[in-house]
DNA sequence: CTGCGAATAT
DNA sequence: CATATTCGCA
């Protein structure tokens, strides 16, 4: 049982905060060619187009990024609406919830709150709403789950509906032991070993940009999508079976993952 | 702002 | 159809 929680630990620990060890999230950057490959830039996708206008919410760390600030955008000076267009609905990839249950984790789940858990994923484009949206969705499933297995409504036939996982993303994220039961850690001071400094002013680097086909069913999709009438599903997908992957690591074989390319704004 | 429920969009 | 986002309220 303590095993367990350092077992956990140590895990958690392996994927520490370390600048160096921080950034695997989008790691892999698909090719120029690859996206023209996968069909990126038949259909007008704002994204897919050459239009790279503001960002789309990029999942990134604050991390090393080749491109810092400058990137040769032939037309970027003169419009950058942005700010007040819709953000491209955000797609939660495994890898990124599990960064948000990791934020949470160390925040501890009292402090976890909207605000703070995004300045600690650091995800740039992450915007409150889609923590505050994820986070009680997140508080629901962790709810369904201590009622679960509580006790309760074993006597009337499960099975309608009760399913322990009625969640996937959630499930394919390994829920820290202390969250289920109650807020309050004894000695929760030991388990707070880094808090990066870095939380309240990361450097954003905006990138990315994606597409991939239409999906649905597959969650492996890291990132995001926008749709506006008239426009087509601009998922991605990029990891391959529906698993359960434990925890960061990524399906062993590939499907490979497509992904974003850089761009700039602000 | 934060939390929550429901509606709405994609 | 599932999921994320938006809206109103406490």
């Amino acid at each position: 049982m303590k095993e367990d929680e350092s077992n956990w630990f140590s895990k958690w620990e392996s994927q520490l905060p370390k600048p160096e060890e921080l950034i695997p999230i989008n790691q892999t950057l698909i090719t120029p060619d690859l996206a023209i490959a996968f069909d990126i830039g038949t259909t007008h996708n704002p994204y897919t187009t050459h239009h790279h206008h503001q960002q789309p919410p990029a999942i990134s760390t604050p991390s090393s990024q080749p491109n810092s600030g400058e990137f040769d955008s032939s037309e970027l000076a003169g419009d950058e609406p942005a700010r007040t267009l819709k953000r491209p609905r955000l797609v939660w990839t495994p890898q990124l919830h599990k960064r948000f249950v990791d934020a949470v984790a160390q925040l501890g789940i009292k402090h976890a709150v909207p605000k703070t858990i995004m300045q600690l994923m650091s995800v740039d484009g992450l915007t409150r709403e889609n923590v505050a949206s994820h986070l009680q969705k997140y508080r629901l499933y962790l709810k369904r789950m201590q009622g679960l297995s509580s006790g309760g409504s074993g006597g009337g036939g499960f099975g309608s509906g009760g399913d322990p996982v009625t969640d996937r993303l959630f499930a394919s994220s390994p829920v820290p032991p202390h969250f289920l039961h109650q807020s309050g850690h004894p000695n929760s001071d030991a388990f707070l070993p880094y808090m990066p400094a870095a939380v309240l002013q990361q450097q954003h680097h905006q990138q990315m940009g994606v597409v991939g086909h239409q999906f649905q069913r597959h969650f492996g999709s890291p990132v995001l999508s926008r749709q506006q009438p008239g426009q087509q599903t601009v998922h991605m997908v990029g990891t391959p079976v529906r698993g359960s992957y434990a925890d960061d690591q990524q399906p062993p074989q590939e499907k490979k993952a497509l992904t974003l390319f850089p761009v700039g704004d602000d």
